[in-house]
DNA sequence: TCTGGGGTCCTAGGACCC
DNA sequence: TCTGGGGTCCTAGGACCC
């Protein structure tokens, strides 16, 4: 039986990730109530012993703090999670190469036709797996071994932590019928209100309607996902590097919200130069970038996009674009909670070097233009930009902000130069 | 769910062309 | 005046995910 599938596609799940990685840095966390989170925002990851006690995601941090005085609150410590997610991910290219890095706590694997390799079963090698990552790592995953990814992801949530289950062709039935059709993976708040309208309330029930229905119901997607539910694999495992990246975002919410145009625009600056910070790490510049504000009286976000002449990940060179966008959405007297950039289409800057005669310098709304001068300039700002990546490097923190971002940091006690004791100085340009 | 932060992909429909 | 058919490219916005 096992020996007919036709694929064999693992999920691997690390449970309670974030919490179980502070647990395996940190012995003396172990056994323990722990949750990560900030005060003001919510709760990121909680142990498994934190949510014995009612922990849960909908709970307030500082709720949960008077409710539960024995909870260990931590602050995120992303460098920690990417690195021990690191060590998950060599664990599992052990066995195949065929690994999506689904986020960083989550796995899809294809091993398909290592039998032989490994000298053992499909479940004998995801067995191995999660023993080798608990062994070496501290952390416990839930595996689901399955014929599609989707089947696997149902699997590997059926039972957790540490758990194991695998679905095979004549156990579809079982499984699917206890899943609520919004539970299943790609079936979002509006795909289940249209089933539930039509009467379908379980994936078993998805998966059971003709095929022309769905086709009439869904688009390709649902189709094809309607298929991987029957165990026809329509999504393969794809390992996308993660140079690839598409787009970088950052939003801050703040409180109170604000209609005052230099404070949205400095907290949206401050946003700018962290995103265009990680994009210079990753050697990536955007041809598009996106100015978003969140409101606060109804929550939605309104948003102006531009393509930029050249990409750029360098805010000085942004600005004028940013600002025209910005103009664009901005509304006075409207109070915004949060903003947003996004990079878009980024593309791979680490080939071509930006030279006197290959580059057009100024970046414009609409307007093309490339003057000898331009691109000297445009030189300059990448020195510029290179020095001051080199400066946030060796303190760990931004330390050169841009003039608009000043309004963010006047709230905070902002340092000068002369004080030169302090790490949090912060300088303007 | 009364609300953090960071992503991906798909589709409809308009613009433009033959 | 009303009116063909088809292809491609691009964008806005939706939907979903962790």
């Amino acid at each position: 039986m096992v020996r007919s599938w036709p694929q064999c596609i693992l999920h691997i799940d690390g449970d309670a990730f974030f919490a179980a990685c502070e647990q395996a840095a940190n012995p003396a966390l172990r056994g323990k109530p722990v949750v990560i989170g900030s005060d003001r925002g919510i709760i990121a990851a909680a142990s498994y012993e934190a949510k014995a006690l009612g922990v849960s995601r909908g709970i307030k941090p500082w709720e949960a703090k008077k409710k539960f005085p024995q909870l260990i609150f931590l602050p995120s410590n992303y460098e920690l999670y990417s690195s021990m997610s690191a060590r998950m991910m060599e664990i599992i290219y052990r066995y195949t190469p065929t690994v999506e890095e689904y986020s960083i706590d989550e796995v899809f694997a294809d091993i398909t036709g290592l039998r032989r390799l490994h000298h053992g079963s499909y479940p004998d090698i995801a067995a191995r797996i999660q023993v080798d990552i608990y062994e070496e790592l501290n952390i416990t995953v839930s595996v689901g071994v399955s014929t599609t990814k989707t089947l696997a992801k149902t699997a590997s949530h059926w039972h957790k932590p540490a758990g194991f289950t695998m679905i095979s062709g004549k156990d579809i039935k079982r499984f699917l019928h206890d899943v609520p059709v919004e539970h299943v993976w790609n079936i979002g708040p509006n795909t289940a209100q249209l089933l539930q309208k039509f009467g379908i309330t379980t994936a078993l029930q998805f998966a059971r309607l003709p095929r022309s229905r769905v086709e009439q119901l869904l688009t390709r997607p649902g189709v094809e996902l309607w298929r991987e539910l029957q165990g026809e694999s329509q999504w393969a495992v794809n390992p996308i590097p993660r140079e690839k990246q598409q787009s970088i975002s950052k939003i801050r919410t703040f409180r109170p919200a604000s209609s005052d145009r230099a404070y949205v625009y400095a907290q949206l600056m401050r946003n700018v130069e962290q995103a265009c910070f990680k994009a210079r790490r990753i050697n990536r510049a955007p041809k598009k970038i996106a100015v978003i504000l969140r409101r606060q009286e109804d929550f939605k976000s309104v948003g102006a996009e531009a393509k930029l002449t050249r990409p750029s990940a360098f805010p000085l060179e942004l600005s004028p674009v940013l600002e025209a966008l910005f103009d664009q959405v901005y509304t006075p007297d409207v109070l915004y909670r949060a903003t947003q950039i996004a990079l878009i289409d980024l593309v791979d800057t680490s080939a071509r070097q930006l030279s006197l005669f290959s580059s057009p310098g100024r970046i414009d709304v609409s307007i093309h233009r490339y003057t000898a001068s331009d691109a000297k300039q445009s030189q300059r700002t990448k020195q510029l930009y290179q020095s001051l990546d080199r400066l946030r490097g060796k303190y760990g923190a931004p330390v050169v902000h841009h003039t608009s971002s000043l309004p963010v940091y006047q709230q905070k006690q902002v340092t000068t130069l002369s004080d030169t004791q302090s790490t949090a100085t912060h300088l303007f340009m």
